[in-house]
DNA sequence: CCGAAAGACTACACTACTAAAGTCTTCAGA
DNA sequence: TCTGAAGACTTTAGTAGTGTAGTCTTTCGG
């Protein structure tokens, strides 16, 4: 159920309307509960087209969804937008090893810069540059963009319900998943987290 | 974005709570609109823990989410559960040769049968086995519980708000991304699609 | 009966990742 | 100051899944 951002020469998969769709689950799985599996299922397109939207973005912009993730990170730890690699790598969940190599890219790309730390030379610092800054932002302008055109038929009242609906049921999946060891001031994400 | 099943290593990243990374993004990117950009995290976070839920369950079925995919094309073409490779290819989006690396994997553990086409000889059949069905089904059975239990505490309005709700969202992407070029018929879907 | 087209498979290369080994730096203790 | 252990990053090797291109077999029109 993980899909994220392969968009190199995956060609778009053919489709049933949510509607159809639950209706087959009914024909061959007849316990489901129509409505709740629309309301799944729907969340789950979404979710994907939007993944898909922002990949164009990116793709516009000439980064990738690994990059983004990378500068992300950066942004949320705030001026002066540096961090280790391994500690990149904890927050987003790969490998320092992993790591290395998105960095290698990056740097390449001019998106970050690779330096040793001068007051302990066994750190490297990947800091932000200018370039990869705006990247972010004008990731962040196209996004904004899109996200008020989803939302531009519902009112305050909706826009609320709909909040506080989402924000019940990611209650109820994180109650039931003691995955995130319960810290705080956690980080990263995939691809979208937007 | 397309984040589809990758849980061999990749250990869980360290995340912000919602309110946090919202915070942190009206830091960075002052023309974000707070709830706007709530609404469109919480959606995606949600998305992200379903499908992290649903490689559990595959995982504990002993399945991986490309075969779910494949299992559940089948279960949509409905009975007697059989499709060409081809035939498969498209409908999930992949490449025809990297189906028959899927199929090779998925007969050997006896998901799917592949026989030569009888009155077509250079077709093949690749069919669902009892073993497949049985492996779709119990997915089912374990997706219902845990979608029934998202949306335990919401009522019946709340539940037709929430559906109208991301239905518009729906069409609104939709709308603005003439990607599916508007065939009806059409299948497959990702990992989840659930 | 021949040649073109269609469907599936094979061979090869590529990307991105993990795991484990290796290198260099720092630091505590004698 | 030397030495050894611990830490941080990189390197190497191996894996999984995919795409591209080419091959083989069957089908079908002429």
């Amino acid at each position: 159920m993980t899909e994220s951002s392969q968009e190199p020469g995956r060609q778009e998969p053919h489709e049933l309307a949510i509607s159809e769709q639950v209706a087959v689950y009914q024909r061959e799985f007849p316990n489901v509960d129509p409505q709740v599996e629309t309301i799944v299922s729907t969340l789950s397109r979404l979710a994907r087209r939007m993944t898909v939207a922002y990949g164009r973005h990116l793709n516009d912009l000439g980064i990738s969804s690994a990059d983004w993730e990378v500068l992300k990170a950066l942004i949320v730890a705030g001026a002066p937008y540096r961090l280790g690699p391994g500690e990149l790598a904890k927050r987003i969940g790969l490998t320092p090893a992993a790591m290395t190599h998105r960095v290698d890219r990056m740097a390449t790309a001019g998106l970050v810069t690779r330096s040793r730390d001068e007051s302990n030379r066994v750190r490297v610092n990947i800091e932000l540059t200018e370039l990869g800054r705006e990247k972010w932002l004008e990731s962040m302008r196209m996004a904004a963009v899109f996200e008020e055109s989803l939302l531009q038929d519902a009112g305050p009242e909706e826009r609320s319900e709909l909040a506080g609906a989402l924000d019940r049921m990611l209650h109820r999946v994180e109650d039931s998943q003691p995955d995130a060891q319960g810290r705080t001031e956690d980080l990263g994400g995939d691809t979208d987290g937007h």
